[in-house]
RNA sequence: AGGCGCGUGGCUCAGUGGUAGAGCGCUUCCUUGACACGGAAGAGGUCGGUGGUUCAAUUCCACCCGCGCCUACCA
């Protein structure tokens, strides 16, 4: 048989390119509405297109779910799963509005539609760059349905349509959070308000009107500049120090403006002085409660942020520059009473970054309560469940604390708000359709749609029905919806929730029935990876430096529960180590099938020791990693394939291996069990490390045209052999025995040494013929002989491996001093846990009530560890005796 | 302020009501034909603190301390 040539390192680069376009072209991704296969679909959670691409914390999650879906399909699932990527409305129109003021233009001055194609085409290219990195990572993502912008569009203004028709969306004045930098609202979970900044507190006198000049009543406030719209002062009505004011008219400073003194209950009696000025287009409360009594709303600020003519003399400043002079002002008339520092928190827009301001303004918003209520129930009866289970109360608060949604954005590009105006009668119009006339006074012209944009996370929270092709009866949304499972990262979690609410209310049913949340990425200083701050790593450095499969393998070990995985430096290292050491293991297997190969069925028959051990290790590893997977424990998957591949596979099979290839007799088995092994520890690896398992796989001798088409091994419990797991143990730790003595007395690793075992019996008597070959292979023993305990020599390093005495006799001078230090400190060892268990024996309490099994189980140690000590204890006598004589021995070489 | 989570060897993290584990790092020795991205052997932890439940607590409970994430408030 002709056979590849196999290096002694792999190149990530060029197999992952090669078999990722193999897969591609051989149409794997692919999922199928006509299959006869049971269906396992995914939702993605869509990274947004951001300008700033993909950060670590997307590869993370990502990963975790490429795992699932390439182990789903080995197991023959057909697999719906496709590439996400939303609009970012806010980012991609910043980034050209960016370009733009670099050409010295505005958004205005090229128009809407010169602008939307230079943000399409922006769009394009950042979008290019995210969906080229899913690819370089091995995303197996069926590309073929990836088609973002055309059934979108229908099914936001199916979603819109019906949601206003419900009175679940509508259209109101309302204190929302605006970017003056973007010109836009933003919802609430796009400010990011963490930040604080040193500020003051000043506290203004207000006189009232009409009356004593003594009469005031002092307000505070952070944001001096806004007192130019305030429309009135309010103070608890159960507050005595104001009650009389209650009615009458104050003049607000600056502008000379008569404004009320009012009562209400939202207002905290123990903060400053009680008393509260009131302005209704800059504060979300105060508009409540000017709504509430009637009061008047003044808006100061237009959209840039600019004083606008509602602020006399400071019309046309920009916030700080109004600041200053409202401030100046009050203190030149006596009006500034004092000013405390004071931590004011900041709000920022978490695109550009800019402070964020309430400001009145007509929006269109989303009724989330009402939404909520039945995703609630939802989440309570467990039609969604949360993994790990934590996250469903976070869902659940957040749904019940969330406030109404501001979906409308005053952006030209993102999906157009499908409402309109017919200017002739001002009748609004919300319809799916374009409307070609009025429905109301029939008129065919000048019916202006609604210049605003929806929120990107409007339409990605559709994105589980919409990217099937809802509200179209489709095939594949009758055969994926809902989808099986959504994996996100923390930070989506209000994003999934939102995904839920309206998933019930638009089509009937949650969009998935499981949300796995992953941990939060951190970069190499433990911090949260963050865009914003642009200092993000980028998962494609890794993976030019490190290979996708080592990345991929490096964050699914790191995916505990709970745990934020930080892919740094020497973590990535020690997983590239693993891939190197699975190439190597492969490449000694692929060296070593000239001759002789025993048919799979041949393997039913006598067996080697090592053969049957490995076999029987390999089902119990197919058991626990079928049964990580199905938890959702990736790092346990990833720990227990690592551990059998490198410490059962490559340190005792491959080196046991050796001397079977080298006789004829095992020589064809060996080569069966090594292909077989090998062969299912790839497709146990292939959902982690697809790209070298693919590489590997194809050189081996296989069946199919692909790893990732083959099945997930199975367990087949007819190779369970425990007699063949203990038999090994023993001699295992009789050769780590051999070796321990060996490393400690610094015997040169080349030098064979001589070792006695004491036979107890005849059992271990022939447990030591049997397995002679492998001692003196692996522990480099020279001659290896058996006697009965009464002919030991006296004066040989004595080691008690496991449940077998060794006795070896040392080349050379041994230290008497040295080896007596040793054993004192092992008895010391061994005294200690006696007389822990002693102590519990002797406890009658103990006996009578732990379970028998506990108590046979301490009886048995107690005695194995005083057998022990008096072998030790045996050791020192002769020791001792031996120093008497000449103080150190010498023994004959062997 | 509230919700959730986390505190286990130098680092990152598993785990368990009854012998404390892994990976990386560290120490010593070794280029032996799969692999120096390697091999062999080691050192290193009173499992955050205090109480409680229990025959037995790193594990269960309470409180405290420290850290993180989220939400809210901040005139």
């Amino acid at each position: 048989m002709e056979r590849e040539t196999i290096d002694k390192s792999h190149s990530p680069q060029e197999i992952s390119r090669h078999w990722y376009r193999f897969w591609e072209e051989s149409g794997f991704f692919h999922a199928d509405a006509a299959s006869q296969r049971p269906p396992f679909s995914i939702v993605v959670p869509p990274p947004t297109n951001a300008g700033e691409s993909f950060h670590v914390g997307h590869a993370f999650a990502l990963t975790l779910q490429d795992v699932v879906v390439r182990w789903k399909r080995m197991c023959g699932f057909d697999v719906h799963c496709l590439p996400g990527l939303d609009h970012a409305v806010i980012s991609a129109q910043t980034a050209v509005e960016r370009q733009l003021a670099r050409e010295g233009l505005r958004k205005e001055d090229i128009g809407r539609k010169a602008f939307q194609s230079r943000v399409s085409k922006w769009a394009n290219e950042s979008g290019g760059a995210i969906l080229s990195r899913l690819r370089a990572m091995g995303y197996s993502l069926d590309w073929t349905r990836f088609d973002h912008d055309a059934t979108i569009s229908r099914s936001v203004r199916e979603a819109f349509v019906s949601l206003h028709a419900a009175g679940l969306v509508y259209r109101d004045n309302g204190v929302v959070n605006w970017c003056s930098q973007c010109g836009t609202a933003l919802s609430d979970l796009d400010v990011d308000s963490s930040e604080t900044e040193s500020g003051r507190l000043w506290f203004v006198r207000y006189l009232v009107a009409d009356g004593d000049k003594r009469e005031s009543i002092v307000v505070a406030t952070t944001h001096p500049e806004t007192i130019l719209g305030d429309t009135a002062v309010a103070v608890h009505p159960a507050d005595a120090r104001h009650r009389g004011l209650v009615g009458r008219d104050v003049t607000l400073p600056v502008l000379e403006r008569r404004i009320p003194v009012v009562a209400d209950s939202a207002v905290d009696k123990d903060f400053g002085t009680g008393a509260v000025r009131v302005t209704p287009a800059h504060d979300p409360k105060d508009f409540l409660i000017a709504r509430h009594l009637g009061l008047p709303c003044v808006n100061v600020m237009d959209e840039r942020g600019i004083l606008n003519e509602n602020a006399g003399p400071y019309r046309g400043m920009d916030r700080l520059e109004a600041r200053r002079g409202v401030v100046a002002r009050l203190e030149q008339e006596g009006l500034l009473v004092s000013a405390i520092p004071r931590q004011i928190s900041i709000s920022r827009c978490r695109r550009c970054r800019a402070i964020v301001e309430p400001r009145l303004s007509l929006q269109w918003f989303v009724k989330t309560r009402a939404l909520a209520e039945p995703a609630i129930v939802a989440m309570e009866e467990e039609r969604v469940t949360f993994i790990p289970e934590s996250w469903r109360k976070t869902s659940i608060e957040w749904m019940r604390n969330a406030r109404d949604w501001c979906v409308s954005r005053q952006l030209y590009w993102g999906q157009r708000i499908p409402a309109w105006t017919c200017m002739a009668c001002k009748t609004l119009i919300v319809a799916r359709e374009d409307p070609a006339r009025c429905p109301d006074c029939g008129a065919v012209n000048d019916i202006l749609q609604d210049p605003d944009v929806l929120d990107t996370w409007f339409s990605s929270a559709l994105s589980p029905y919409s990217s099937m092709g809802w509200p179209d009866k489709t095939a594949d949304f009758a055969r994926y919806y809902p989808n099986d499972v959504l994996m996100a990262t923390p930070d989506a979690i209000s994003w999934v929730s939102r995904m839920i609410m309206m998933g019930l209310r638009c089509v009937g049913d949650v969009p998935c029935r499981k949300v796995f949340v992953n941990g939060l990425a951190r970069d190499e200083r433990r911090e949260k990876e963050s865009n914003a701050r642009g200092d993000a790593i980028d998962p494609l450095d890794l993976i030019e430096k490190h290979g996708a499969d080592t990345l991929r393998f490096t964050l699914t070990a790191l995916a505990a529960p709970g745990a934020d995985p930080s892919p740094g430096e020497a973590r990535l290292l020690g997983h590239r180590a693993f891939v190197n050491k699975l190439w190597n293991a492969s490449r000694f297997v692929l060296l070593n099938l000239d001759g002789e190969i025993a048919r799979p069925e041949e393997l039913a028959g006598e067996l080697s020791l090592p053969s049957r051990w490995i076999l029987s290790l390999l089902q119990k590893v197919i058991a626990r990693v079928q049964q990580s997977l199905q938890g959702y424990r990736f790092d346990l998957v990833a720990h227990e394939l690592y551990h059998f591949v490198w410490r059962e596979l490559c340190d005792w099979y491959i080196e046991m291996s050796k001397s079977l290839l080298a006789e004829g007799a095992t020589a064809a088995k060996t080569r069966r069990v090594l292909i077989d092994v090998l062969d299912a520890t790839l497709r146990l690896l292939h959902p982690v490390i697809p790209f070298v398992t693919e590489e590997l796989w194809q050189k081996l001798p296989h069946d199919g045209a692909s790893i990732m088409t083959a099945p997930f091994p199975l367990a087949d419990a007819s190779r369970v052999d425990d007699p063949a797991e203990t038999e090994m143990g023993r001699l295992k730790q009789l050769i780590a025995g051999v070796r321990a003595i060996r490393s400690l007395y610094e015997v040169e690793p080349r030098k064979k040494i001589g070792v006695t075992v004491i036979a107890r019996n005849r059992d271990d008597r022939e447990f030591v013929e049997r397995h002679r070959s492998p001692v003196l292979c692996l522990a480099r023993v020279g001659r290896l002989d058996v006697v009965s305990a009464n002919t030991e020599r006296p004066h040989t390093i004595r080691h008690l491996a496991g449940d077998l005495e060794l006795r070896i006799p040392m080349a050379g001078l041994f230290d008497i001093a040295a080896e007596m230090t040793r054993l004192s400190k092992e008895r010391l060892m061994t005294a200690s846990a006696i007389e822990t268990l002693r102590k519990r024996l002797d406890n009658p309490q103990f006996v009578a009530r732990a379970r028998p099994e506990i108590v046979v189980e301490h009886r048995e140690r107690w005695g194995a560890l005083t057998t022990r000590m008096e072998k030790t204890e045996e050791t020192l006598r002769e020791l001792t005796g031996g120093r008497q004589s000449d103080g150190s021995v010498s023994l004959p070489e062997e």
